[in-house]
DNA sequence: CCCAAACATAGAACGTGTTCCTATTATGGG
DNA sequence: CCCATAATAGGAACACGTTCTATGTTTGGG
């Protein structure tokens, strides 16, 4: 989703020190690439930090597992896609509509790159309380998304009320729960369309 | 989907030499056994394999990995649950009441052993393509149980409606989220009651 | 300019899931 | 009873996440 490729190192023209910089970015960079391409498995913290070019310990140093690695993917993967959908107004005659268009598009999107999906996906499910922090922050995007689909545009804090709350983290657990059932094989990406729209349907009807 | 084991042959000539017994329950009677008391990370296979008194390959035999192990024993608790709860009528004036009472008693019970929860959860959210069968028939015993608590009795299998189908696999999503968000220490018992409760309301409005 | 502290590196080492190998022990058909 | 085969035991070996150690290298305050 981000720039295709640092991992090429790009030390060309700028010495020394430049190339100090944004390991960060370098890192999550690596980690997306090898996502993309193996999934999970081939997110390997050796690999990570050989791709970034930094040393294991400071792979470390920046994301104390590779949980937290991952999952910090993911919450960049989802703000930046919240922050995509806050530039627009979102389509669609009423809620359900909207809330349906916006999943399946974010759906459609995470589709595109099945390993990648995956990789995310199963980290943030496997998180424990030690990465509570940034599982509550993709849950505070979903959260963000879901209502802002159903308002249309982006809301007003105090237009937010404690039903819509509640109906976001209702549909927040029904689309992960999808997501993981795509990705673990139990259904196609049509049977998993399908069901996000029904439920929305059936919670915002 | 009777009987606990469904998995297992369950050989019946169990007298004879004790140690040979039923491998599969020892088994699966040990991965309980630790789970309970450390939860996911203290069910180590090879500690497994020495409390069950078999050898680790033959562990490895029974379950191919560490994951189908723990959600098999998930597997096993929900089909004793779906078994038990089938043998009663569900308490409640109405489907909302009564799969609240049902998910209620469940999650208490859950709660009731944090660790060995802990372990059967995480597993089943790691759980990857490999353990699909497994999941597809804990994700059945789930929705066998919210239909029972929807109709208030065991229904025959034609008064099963598709629209009931999906209200079940709708809450099961918010029931298993819930219960992720507690595992992981992200919500207090009393709040991921109080989820669910409103969630359920919602859903079967 | 200098030095202490923070940051990086390379790589060894360790724990646990998983695989593999060999010898031994049940099992069931003839 | 005998043998072929499968099942089990026991344990070495391997892979990868994680931690640790020893040694540079950067950086910012005096």
């Amino acid at each position: 989703m981000t720039t295709a490729n640092a991992l090429s190192e790009e030390r060309s023209d700028n010495s020394g020190s430049a190339a100090q910089r944004d390991r960060r970015k370098r890192i999550l960079d690596a980690t997306y690439e090898l996502a993309k391409d193996g999934g999970f498995d081939a997110v390997q913290m050796r690999a990570v930090a050989e791709s970034a070019d930094v040393a294991l310990g400071t792979l470390y140093r920046y994301f104390p597992s590779k949980i937290h690695l991952l999952v910090s993917a993911l919450e960049t993967q989802f703000s930046d896609a919240q922050e995509r959908l806050n530039m627009r107004e979102i389509p669609g005659d009423d809620a359900g509509e909207r809330v349906i268009y916006v999943l399946k598009r974010l759906t459609r999107g995470m589709q595109g790159d099945p390993q990648l999906t995956e990789a995310l996906t199963r980290a943030f499910m496997f998180a424990d309380a030690s990465v509570a922090s940034e599982i509550h922050a993709v849950g505070m995007s979903m959260t963000s998304i879901v209502t802002h689909a159903m308002h249309g545009t982006v809301p007003e804090p105090d237009a937010i009320t404690e039903e819509d709350v509640v109906l976001a983290r209702v549909i927040g657990d029904v689309w992960l729960s999808a997501l993981m059932a795509w990705v673990t094989g139990r259904s196609t990406a049509p049977e998993t369309a399908h069901h996000i729209e029904t439920a929305v349907r059936l919670i915002l009807r």
